[in-house]
Parts: C-alpha cells; structure tokens; sequence
DNA sequence: GATGAATGAGTCTTCATTCAT
DNA sequence: GATGAATGAAGACTCATTCAT
C-alpha cells in the first residue's frame, strides 16, 4: 500500500536515489581499480591512476572506500561471491561427487577469467591488514576444502577412484589458479570453450571406468550466476 | 732465503680467494634476498632489511649489485639456470615424449620447491627493467613451449594420447606453478614426494593405454643435476 | 531568494583565486629557490631549505615543480624571458647598428644584476635534463648571435668600426657576465648606474668618430621592461 | 766528502726517487682531476672516475690528496700559481701603466685558456673548506686589486685616461674571465690570437691618445713562464 | 703504496592520507 | 560530495671516506 506516485519527489526517494548512486560508483571504483591492479600490480598502481581514470580526484575515492587497501579488498570481496554463489550452487544440487567436482571446475574457471575473479588469485594477501588478511586466507582454504570435500564425495559414492584428496585438489586448484594469470580477454580461447575443456581435462584422471560415460556437455550449475552479497554493501568501516 | 717456493700462487692465491669470497658473499645476498623476497613480497621488503639480516649496511648491498631489481633479477636467473639445465638434460635423453614429459614434470616440481624456483612464479615481470623483463618473458615462453614440445613429441611417437598440446601444457604448467605457492619446506610432503606424485598425475590422463604399463619409479634424468652457470658469475656489470 | 546576484562569479572567482594563489606559489618557490641556488649552489642546495624559506615542506614542493631540476629550469627561464624581452624590443626599435649595441649592453648589464638574471650566468646547463640543456645552449647561441648581429648592422650603417664581430661580442658579453657573479643588490653601485656605464665602456671601442657624439643619456628603451611571459603560466607539466 | 758514487743505489737515491715519482702521480692525478671537473663539473665528477681515467683506484688517490677538495684546491692553486707568476714579473718590469696592464691581459687571457687557469674562474669557492676558501677569495682580491693597481698607475703616469679603476678592472676582468668558458683547445681561435686580441681590445678604449701609437707586437713579458711553486709541493696537510 | 670492502650521511622522490574550503 | 593543497613516512641510491690486508 505504500503507495507511492511514481514521480514522488519525496526525500526518501532521493535517498534511495543517492544510494543507488553510490553504490554504482563504488562499484565503477572497483572496476576501475581492479583492473589497473591486474594490469599493473596493486603497489605500482596509485589511487591517482585511479582516479584519473574514473575522471575524478584522489580524495574523492575516499569518499567510498577508507583506504586503498579497501579498496583492494573490496575487489578480492567481488570475487569471492562468485565463488561463494557458485559453491552454493553446487553443493545444493543433486548430483555425485564427480558432477560436483566438474561443476566447480567449470565454474571456477569461467571466474578465473573475469577481472575480479582473476584478482582471487593474483592479489597478495600480505598487501591486506592482518584482519582482511584472515578472511582472505579463510576463504582461500574453504575453497581448497571444497575441492577436497567433492574429491571424497565422489571417492565414497564411486565416482571417482580412490586417491589423495588433497594432492588432487592441488593439481587441480593450480591449473584453475594459473588461468587467472595467462587468460586474456579477446585472446583465441574463450572462457567458456577453456571451462569446458578443463572441466573434463582436470575430472578424466579421476573418473571411475563406470562414471566415465559420456558426459553431459554442460554441468547443470552452469548458468546459475553467483549469489550475490548479502544487501546493501558494507561500509567496511 | 725469504723461504716461499717458487710456486708458492700466494698472490694468486689471494686473489682467487678474494674472486671466491666475493662470490660466496654475492650468493648469500641472493639467498637471503630471495628468502625476504618471497616472505613479504617485493615491494615490502626493503634492502635495510636484506641488509641487517646479512649483518651489513645497505650500501654494502651496492658492492654486488647495482639495484634492488638488479638483486630480483639475479634470484630470478638462479632459478631460471636451474630450469634449463634439467631442459638441457631431459632433451639430451633418450626417451619418448611421454618419458621426456614426465622427467619434466618431476624435475620442474623439485625447482618449484626451491626458493630459487618458487621464485620463477612468484616474483612479478613488471617489477623488472623493460630490457629484464623481455629476458623474462622469453625465457617464461621457452618453458611453455618445451611442454608443448615434448606434448607433441609424444603424440608423434604414439606414447602420448591425441590433444591439444597448448592447453594440456597450461594445465600441467599451472598445477606446478601452484607448487611454487603453497609449498613449504618442512610442512608434511617432501618435495621429492611431490615431484613423484605429479609426474604421475599430471601425465597418466596423456598416455596412451600401450605406454600406461607400469613405468619407472624414476625418470632417469632425476639424479642430473642443472648445469650450472658456466663458471666465474658474471658480475651484472 | 538565497539572495546571490546573477553576476555572482562565485565559484569561477574562487577558480581564478585558486589559480592566482597557485602561481602566486610557484614564482615564490622560484624566488626562493633561485636566491637559494645562487647563495649556495645548486648542488649544496637542498629542497628542504627551499621549502624551509617558505615554512612548507619538501613533498609540497611538487605540488608546483616535478623535480629540482625542473626548478633549475624554470629559474633558468623566467631570467631568459626578460633577455627574449628586451631584445624584441630592441630588435623592434630604430636605430643604427650601435645604437642596439648599447641598448642591448644596458638592458643586459640590468638584468645581470637581478637573480633571475644571473641565473642565466652562473647555473650550470649541465645540471639540466639533456632536453632542457638543449633549450638552454640554444638560447645562449641566441644571445650570442644577437650581439654580433648589432655589431654586423653598425658596421653596415657606418655606426661601428670595421671588426671582428665574433671577437668583440665575446669581449662585451664576457664584461656582462661577469656581472652577474661581484654585483651584489646593496652595495656601492646601482644597477642602473653600472648599466649606464657598461653602456657606454664597452661601445665607445668600436663607434666610428661620427658616431662618439654626445648620445643621450639613456638608451631609448631602457624604460621598456621585458615582456613578460604570456599569461598564464605554462604549468611546466 | 760524500763521495757518494753516481750508481750508488743508496737509499737517499731511491728516496729522491720515490719523492719524484710521486709528485709526478700526484701532478697525474691533478691533470686528470682539473680536466673531469671542467668536463662535468665539481659535483658531478666523482673521485671513482678520476681513478678510473688513470688506471687506478679510488682509496689510491689518498695517497696523495686528503680528500676531494683537496684535490679541488691544489688544481686552482697551480692555477693561482701561473697568475702569481706573470703577475710577478710584470710588476717587476720596466713599463708605464698601460704597459703593464697590456701585459696583464695578455697573460691572463693565455692562461684562461689552460685547464688549470680556467678552473681559477671555473671552480666554485664554496666548494672548499673555510680556510682554503678564505684564500682563494684573497687571491682573487689580488688579482683584482692587480687590474686596478695597474690602471691607476697608467692613470698617474700618463697612459691611461683618467677613469674609475674599479669598473675599468671589472669590465676587462670579465671579458678575460669569461674566456675561461668558452675556449676551446683545438677550435677556431689559438690561445695565442685570443690573448693578442684582448691585450689590445680590452686596452685601447683606456690608453690616452699619446700612449696609442703603434705598440709592440708583444708585451716583452710574454715567454716569462709563471714562477712555479716554491719547492716540493706542500702535502696540504 | 695499493686494494677491496664497508660505511654513514645525506638527498631526492613517491604516495597514501588528511584537512579546510 | 568534491577539490586543491599539504604532509609524513619511508625507501632507494650515491659517494666520499676509512680500514684491514
């Protein structure tokens, strides 16, 4: 019933507008800064490249974000929520161990290519203060246990033959990780076409004979975008 | 009568052994450096601080070389040395390609637990000069195409399944990078113990079925060590 | 009704404030740095006591300058843009070959005696960026030229003995130069009174009979102050 | 008595010798020392290059000097020297004023084209210590006090038109100095031509009308060379 | 007498960050 | 909300000078 007109001009829609507004250039922020700190690396990077870029001043980005490392955090943030959303995914579908296994390579690699999906793996954890560090290494081992959690998954249901969990999550966590430093957008290979070959490329090895049928060619999770973060972002104060 | 036989090198002597102390002095700086390097980033560490664990003073750091990117660059070309000599060795074998693959592998994944080869992946190109840097990449490119040589080889020569060489070797390449990222020394796996694991686990998915029969525990070329640089080191004049 | 006449230039006054007090800073830097430099030296000069005059600090300085040497330079080039100055204005004046030779001595003795002038003598080019070392070196062989063509055009219009322009323009810019290394802003002799005699000292050796009649007293242009630079000032970028 | 043989190797011998030898490397040192300076400047010239440049090093030169502005000191005072020479000589010559003076130019203006009379003008005083500065500063009172000494002795006797020493002295003191600047050994002009220029050049507009009848070519002084140092150089302690 | 090695002092420069407007 | 200006902290690098050999 709140029935508002729509050209309401009342203030709280100017503050949703605001926020709106806001949200949408700290986010223009992070686009731009994730970018130059892949392109350049976080320390040679300055917050006036920054800004020069976004056509904006310096002190303006401290409007949104309290530090540059904020900022560096921010980005590493966008980029666990896709991976926290797609995890999600999976490890809500019916599937065995193996499908789970393939879904998250596929996905995790499609992430890899992205700029804030490559920024997981390529910022530096050290470059954050010691609280965002934790989160930032918490989440990389319950990214690693995923790994090793569908590895057993798909040990125990028969999909997957018997091996070390954790040796394989390695392997296969690195050639994922590695993508994120050679993938190029506009290069020969899509995302898309490197996510399907990886997803069985990494997954053959340890296929079971009998699991090792044709596949589906797409994981079911495929499409399923990443949760995104909770609501309204954080002022990270 | 001021008794020194005449074949007393003594100032010979005295120079060959200041050439080796330099040298030995010039080759714990790279260590400690490298060490630092890795454990707080590039950027982080500073060259008081190489220094004061060297117990010298920072300008006694320029006697050996000629800039901080001289010394990343010197840890860098330790471990490059490293890499190609077990290249030179492997393509001097007698083996298949799969043989060779394998060899490469293992001994790729041994460099990787070195700090010196940690740091082949670990250091970043863009903190180098633009002439450092192509040596870099060149050298970067030459590893990359040795894996897709001896993928090609052993397609060739039947011991190696059918595929597509260029994203098999950036699967493999970056399971072994990863290495260079969570090993630890003294942790639970031996570096040998990796070496072992992967050269069977990033290859049995290329074999074909004929050459799939139980191989040798270790490849052949395990004990040869890298030939190392030619002799006196060049004094990154 | 918040009662600001239309005309109200408010922010662009506060644009143009800005930009006033702006170069109003930059010159005091340059007024600073130049007696600094001449005092001490450019080399025993640090920026610290350049920003210590003006009670900011050093990083502040490169708000206005990008480097020392770019301070050198702008030194440098405020006294060379009195010398462009008055010798457009000689240049565009009527009179005999002598007649400019003597302007042109008086004006040059004047500006010897200003720091910015003797700027021009005693900073060494070799301080310089090789792109501004070259401005440099071409202004003086500008200079240089300048006088020997006074000297050629008096000795065309009959006002100036037959001789060796080269020579005697090396003779005369020598006794100016000098100049700017014993006057010293307080002591025995005016600036205007060594013009006045350098005017006439170092001409009268070359007049022609004719032209040693009584001349007036003061150079036509000696009132003339040198153009000065454009406008705005070029913010050296 | 001492009959000291002429092979006798005795150690005063070797000793005569070895204060030879070194006074020829110290000699060495300083040729080399004035040039670098000149070339590039006090400060930008470093003590390692002046080494290299004689095929020695660094430490190797404290042998001889004390330290850099030692070094400094002792290239104006075989400078100095040449001056204290001529100067000398004239004073103890038959000649009016004019004479005199004429003999003054001439000699300054040769030794403005040697490396060691250029850095007289080229040197910067407050590159020395307070005491070797102190008499640098006198020495170059000296000299100044010479140009004026001379002139009014002219004036008195004479020669010289009656005028103001003190701006006469200044105006041919720059002329000559500036010399120091811009000669070059091997150019156009011989130091020889340039001198015989000056000498008449810088004069004429002095000499009364009796005094300027043909004058001799030169001055009788001319091939009196500088009185040199007293005996052993001074270790400049 | 000469050298390699080491040092201490000092300077420029960069950049994230803050503050008054 | 945005800006220009200013700052403090920090680091790389240079070089004259000394010392043990």
């Amino acid at each position: 019933m709140d029935g508002r007109p729509a050209n309401d001009p009342s203030p709280w829609m100017t503050f949703e507008n605001r926020r709106r507004a806001r949200d949408e250039k700290r986010e223009a922020v992070l686009r731009t800064a994730v970018q130059l700190f892949l392109e350049q690396g976080y320390h040679r990077a300055t917050l006036n490249e920054v800004a020069e870029r976004l056509n904006i001043t310096k002190p303006a980005l401290y409007n949104y974000f309290r530090s540059k490392e904020d900022i560096l955090f921010e980005c590493w943030a966008l980029g666990q929520e896709q991976v926290d959303g797609f995890i999600a995914a999976i490890d809500g579908s019916q599937q065995n161990g193996l499908g789970k296994l393939r879904a998250l390579v596929h996905s995790y690699a499609e992430t890899m290519a992205t700029d804030f999906g490559a920024s997981l793996v390529r910022f530096d954890p050290r470059d954050l203060s010691p609280s965002n560090a934790k989160t930032v290494r918490a989440a990389k081992r319950g990214i690693d246990q995923t790994f090793r959690r569908y590895i057993a998954e798909g040990i125990a249901d028969g999909s997957i033959k018997p091996c070390d969990p954790k040796m394989a999550a390695f392997a296969i966590a690195g050639s994922l990780n590695w993508i994120g430093h050679w993938y190029q957008r506009g290069g020969p290979l899509t995302a898309d076409a490197i996510a399907d070959d990886f997803a069985e490329r990494l997954t053959e090895g340890l296929a079971t004979a009998r699991s090792n049928k044709p596949r589906p060619n797409k994981p079911a999770t495929k499409t399923k975008k990443s949760v995104v973060r909770a609501t309204t972002h954080r002022k990270t104060k």
